[in-house]
DNA sequence: TTCCTCCGTTGAAACATTTAAACCTTTTCG
DNA sequence: CGAAAAGGTTTAAATGTTTCAACGGAGGAA
């Protein structure tokens, strides 16, 4: 992998993980990704997530609404009952593979 | 590795990585680093960056001390010119370990 | 239909971030 | 010494984000 291949994948992988870094970020939505993941595959309606995290109903939802664009979540919706629960993104891959790359070329500056 | 750990691994991960996700989250930032590692090992100057980013010189700055915050850049000071370069960071690793456990546990979620 | 539950959205206020102009500090050079 | 060069800092304005209260809509139960 040439430093022009290496500079050209940083650069793609933050744009493509841009939503997803924002929205990590976010201590409360960290709280949020923290409780999906330890209910499971189920999932959460925004009245638990509201009781488990100390946010408002519609902070929960605007927060999701930012997840969900990031396409960190996905909904399920069952009635008038509405389940979310983490799922994978190939962004997330994306996100490792640059932060990967960033530190190899960082260590190469390093070591000159 | 146990669930338990699992979510303890990325609740440490979180707190731990967060000034790197936030600070990796802004467009500008994201160019700087960019800017940065093209340069290499000798780094860049604050006036050398307000050329290559469509920023002002204290916009750069402004960024570079977030950037040096989050413990992603480094300084090193020739007399009054300032060189700025990526470096190695061990939250980076944390960060891409964080990221493979939800990813994994996502993954378990889909198949169930 | 009517009521109730569960969520989403809108609008306004509070708060945080970003930016540029002006100013200050430090170092170098004549 | 004084002037210039390179950066950092302060302040205030513009912008963006987050929050809550109030409202609206859709689905289920009686």
């Amino acid at each position: 992998m040439t430093k022009m291949e290496d500079f050209q994948m940083i650069e793609r992988g933050f744009v493509q993980t841009q939503a997803i870094l924002v929205a990590l970020g976010d201590e409360n939505r960290q709280s949020i990704i923290v409780s999906l993941l330890k209910a499971g595959c189920d999932g959460l309606r925004v009245g638990q997530l509201t009781e488990q995290t100390h946010l408002s109903r519609p902070a929960v939802s605007h927060h999701l609404k930012i997840l969900k664009e990031a396409q960190l979540v996905s909904i399920r919706k069952d009635g008038t009952k509405h389940y979310y629960a983490v799922r994978p993104s190939k962004n997330f891959a994306i996100m490792q593979q640059t932060a990967a790359i960033i530190e190899r070329l960082a260590e190469e500056n390093e070591s000159k």
